[in-house]
DNA sequence: CAATTTATTCCATTATTTGGAACTTGATTT
DNA sequence: AAATCAAGTTCCAAATAATGGAATAAATTG
């Protein structure tokens, strides 16, 4: 019945370096001082240590920033991922069908990271979305994968989920979260109905990868002038059978046992 | 005089996420032991320790892979790097000129790692480029970089620097490396001539980021069937120009004192 | 189902981390 | 120019987390 025995040393460390990270502009010592509760030798020595590693660097003037090695170690994870590799034929044909923008994302906790996108134009920056962490609960992908959750790991989630009101559509409470799930288990398929950003709708189906415990899902987005509710609802058909060939040939190429070449 | 003194338990961490996520292909506990010399029990409570931390992920073959928490982290990294915002318009200016791919890298130790990158076609992968780690002595803008080092940071590259012959081109010895170096500094760009893959040339350009102790340059590259040296040479005025023009808006926006909005 | 490989747990010892306080450094004010 | 203040850095005895060899459990194989 324990959960939270904490993970020593590393954990620390990893605060710290994500207190400066998802900061905006570089950090102070005293900033992160006071954003991370440490003691101040304890700090000190944590960020000399993140430094020498590359996790940050330190300017001149003594403010911290991230570090060059994150981008090394995510580039490889990501160029590595096996299964963004077989999912991702299937986002480009998607992408032809429908001439929107599609995306291939994975649940962690109780937020959905995107791993993968194809889109129309080169409008907003090249991948700025990769890697990107978004509340599960008002996403199309979020909602999608969590359909795929047993009872105890969803309820786990929306314990950890703090419902807030992105737009006028956005749940505001587990109670009505729960119902819509139900609903996308029984359909196959979940919409994003303006609840993350306003003008932008989605239509999304979850896939569950194989070898992993993870719960994963495709969508195909657009904003709400160009794509009507009606539109994504007959695209829906198409979005389940994507994710489900994804699942399958997933299947296939990566488990069960072991994947490596 | 010493300079070894390690990073204790988040050094050992951080080795072995390190020799998971560069391996190709999913990892076994006994291929992590074997590959990473710790002992089994301390490599057992690391491994743990990572996976709890969203660093890595473990499958249900017991195999470990990279978790997501590094893109998201490297997402974060990436968007907020202001001296990125800052170099992009430039990126795009030269590469309107040239019609060519466009880089921007930094210098981590005696390697460059791409951080940006503006593309003709998407004939890869979207910015599949992005942390990517290449060897400094063979490429063009590791070569402009390296230029930029004074003369006992330049030997301490030299010597981490092992000279592999990537094609018949590439420098073999720390000797011919050098001597190239000096001619840079003096022209103020280097070229790449197929030192580091067959058929690729390019001219890049030095620029040091103001606050940080970091070097970085840009580059223009093309294939050898259409870019000729003559023309890269035509190009090197426009690279360093940009070069410049980035550096010195650097200065105005990033540094010296706080950045931070 | 026995043999073998592989993963996990245990725990006395040891090394690292801890954190309060003292010390520097550099800027600002009197 | 001295005094004041704020921010970063270093120190070290005590506390704690990491260590690693050996035993156990689980999975795989012949």
């Amino acid at each position: 019945m324990d959960e939270a025995r904490g993970t020593g040393t590393l954990g620390k460390a990893m605060a710290v370096l994500e207190a400066v990270v998802m900061a905006d502009g570089p950090q102070r010592f005293t900033d992160i001082l006071a954003r991370s509760g440490q003691p101040r030798g304890t700090l000190y020595r944590l960020l000399s240590h993140l430094v020498e590693e590359g996790l940050l660097i330190q300017r001149r003037d003594l403010c911290y920033e991230p570090g060059l090695r994150l981008l090394t170690l995510a580039h490889r994870s990501w160029s590595a991922n096996r299964f963004r590799d077989v999912a991702e034929p299937h986002l480009r044909r998607l992408h032809e069908l429908t001439g929107e923008t599609v995306h291939l994302g994975i649940l962690r906790d109780a937020e959905i990271v995107y791993v993968d996108k194809v889109e129309s134009r080169q409008t907003v920056r090249m991948s700025s979305q990769i890697g990107k962490a978004s509340p599960a609960y008002c996403t199309g992908i979020g909602k999608a994968a969590l359909s795929l959750l047993d009872r105890s790991d969803l309820e786990r989630v929306l314990a950890k989920t703090e419902f807030r009101a992105f737009t006028p559509h956005t749940h505001r409470s587990a109670a009505t979260l729960v119902a819509e799930i139900e609903e996308i288990r029984r359909d196959g398929h979940a919409f994003d109905r303006e609840e993350h950003e306003a003008e932008i709708r989605c239509v999304a189906a979850p896939i569950t990868i194989p070898g992993s415990e993870l719960a994963a899902g495709i969508s195909v987005t657009g904003p709400a002038y160009r794509v009507s509710m009606e539109q994504l609802m007959a695209w829906a058909a198409l979005v389940r059978a994507a994710a489900q060939a994804i699942g399958e040939e997933a299947v296939i190429r990566l488990g069960p046992g072991r994947g490596g070449p």
